[in-house]
DNA sequence: TATTGTTATACTCTATAACTATA
DNA sequence: TATAGTTATAGAGTATAACAATA
């Protein structure tokens, strides 16, 4: 979008982020994680250890979902409860070794199809995706890891 | 991606994309449809009536399933079922007008928001990402809006 | 008394299996 | 007999409301 940005530009650039994400979606491994149970795993990854209330509101879920999901986490061995010793009320969920494997591995096998993919794109093409990361890490800071609405 | 792909490029794509992807979801407007829902109500809109069981393979769900989603769509006003004259065991769905408008409307409010995290953007990064739409149309393109896995 | 998390209950969405209707 | 879709039933995931424990 330039300095003065159009609202063509706007429209342009959510209908290419709409397909972009419908892309993403189908290029998901399996249903062995339902997508809060993966982008939670991610954010105890990128961001260590956090409450569950955090966890909760990051997920755009409510506490008692976060709960259940925490304990089924806990339950197949991803993830961990953990005490924090300043207060007795919070439960601090962290990842386990399992986890990050079960992240790893499904990290590569959408590279394998994403990388599939770019290689029928042409070199420019290839080359503006690989050009715009970057500001997209960047647009992602901006929002944050456990940002709202 | 250069023409020759490195690990660590695949590897930057994939965690790029999934950080874009999990704003993206955040930044979904409301709770009004389940992902799946909106995803059909978009294959409509982009690619016109198609058969429920076309559907429910595009949105990796099973066709009972796509049943079900189609007569939630239809008892909210928001698609419709219609019949193939050249063969009676078929059922083509389509997007009704209701559909378009509540499309719009998620577009335009998922617009503002997008807007204002790309206000905070430099130019140049701004600039990266509004050239690299054209790519990721194309990388869609390449999927196809009923692509498999 | 307020906050953090859990339990209880109900609803939505999905899957598998069995069925109906048309080809 | 095969295909397109539906109905029946069960399970996962979520929300709201009520509760327990700690601050």
């Amino acid at each position: 979008m330039a300095p003065t940005s159009t609202d063509a530009d706007q429209l342009q650039l959510v209908k290419s982020f709409e397909r972009l994400f419908a892309l993403l979606r189908r290029l998901n491994p399996q249903q062995d994680l339902s997508l809060t149970a993966a982008s939670t795993l991610r954010t105890l990854e990128r961001c260590g250890p956090h409450r569950l209330s955090d966890l909760a509101s990051a997920e755009g879920v409510t506490q008692p979902a976060m709960t259940q999901l925490v304990s089924r986490l806990e339950r197949t061995g991803l993830a961990e409860r953990q005490t924090d010793p300043a207060d007795g009320r919070v439960v601090v969920v962290d990842i386990a070794d399992a986890g990050r494997d079960l992240l790893r591995q499904r990290r590569e096998a959408r590279a394998g199809k994403l990388a599939a993919l770019m290689a029928e794109l042409d070199d420019a093409d290839r080359a503006a995706i690989m050009a715009a990361l970057p500001a997209f890490d960047r647009l992602a800071d901006l929002f944050g890891d456990l940002g709202q609405i």
